[in-house]
DNA sequence: GTGGTCTAGACCACT
DNA sequence: GTGGTCTAGACCACG
């Protein structure tokens, strides 16, 4: 469910924050599901409780799931929209990044490319 | 001539750094340009001279500049080169944030756009 | 009948003496008034039996509500008095947080404000 | 500096947080003051460095202090802001209390009573 | 020295 | 079973 980089230098559980946030994104997790808990997750992803504790907390925060204490943890109604109005801020980084490889004269198609690539379809250049 | 936040993610030396490399790839700074001194530097952003000189080692490290003991820090002529290839790796940041915007369901033409606009171009669509 | 809250900070079993007390010192609740049974009232709440069970068995260990094995369980005659009594807690409770207002500098007159507010009374000042 | 009770039902991290804004609030600690750092903290109240960690983390979250990584941390421009808005949500807490006490009976003057006992003055009734 | 993250494992209350 | 809190102690990067 989780795919977890233990030597990247971002946190795990801001990678945990991010998948959880992608699975809602691609309508894999909707409202009122369940996350899975905290001990079980701990052991699939052999990551310590407190670590995902302190990721699903974040969520939790963001409104993105809420906690019923001796129930279990559930994706919220507004959860959808708040992770699509994140989603703008990447595109937003994106553009920023773009400004500044256009800065340093980096050809358009460059970019173009890296972002077909990522998409998984190679453009001619 | 810098810029320095305090109080980012990103460390002080990585911001000089940057900044520093951006500088050559705009061409403000050029072949045999002296760079500020260490200690001119750190009274003047009011930053710690050894996060200074970590800053220069490494732009020395990556043959960008070098020091003439005694006389100061220049830029190397091969700084615009090092600096231009190392764009690539904001290339592959593009490509990174665009992989998870793929992954969330975003349409590729989205990103496509927020490229374009930073260079200046509206897209039709 | 009432109200819960699945995920406040507040237990449920607390949320179900809370306003059991409360429809006692309203009178809504009277001396030999029949409470839901637990199965009925677990039902229309959605909620775990036993959480019902721990409500319960508090309202009859502090003498609200007496327990008629097979017959059902009901309220008191002491009832309204203990509640009565069970006031001095928020009393308490009032005093603890003008604590914390006075330590934080607020004004008395606002705090005092605050209380002839919700007693519909406007205060002079 | 602070007060920890390690057996109410108030997490001790929630004191710290509590605590700091009270400091706020009375305008002892202004801006661009530095917070006692986690490791000496954690000494002097013979509490675990995560606790405090967890502390400062939110008050971060709020906007009431800042982190200079390697530096230490620092209470923001907007802090005292942050804390004044922040009581107004207890005397509306104070508010809606009495609307229950009014609701069960309680005499107006106990109230006001319980608030000027807080504040070090008896009241004659 | 500072903050940030993580692990290991414990205890508690609630359902 | 669930979530919430806490302790003890470790490691890392930064300044």
């Amino acid at each position: 469910m989780f795919q977890i980089d233990r030597f990247g230098r971002v946190p795990i559980y801001e990678q945990i924050i991010e998948q959880t946030q992608r699975l809602i994104a691609s309508g894999a997790l909707k409202e009122g599901d369940q996350l899975p808990s905290v001990r079980v997750l701990s052991q699939e992803l052999t990551v310590n409780p407190n670590t995902l504790q302190k990721a699903y907390s974040e969520l939790e925060r963001r409104g993105i799931c809420i906690s019923a204490p001796g129930n279990g943890r559930f994706v919220t109604g507004d959860a959808a929209r708040i992770v699509g109005e994140g989603l703008k801020e990447k595109l937003g980084e994106v553009r920023r990044i773009s400004e500044e490889l256009c800065a340093a004269g980096v050809h358009v198609e460059q970019v173009l490319n890296a972002v077909s690539a990522a998409y998984g379809k190679e453009t001619k250049d």
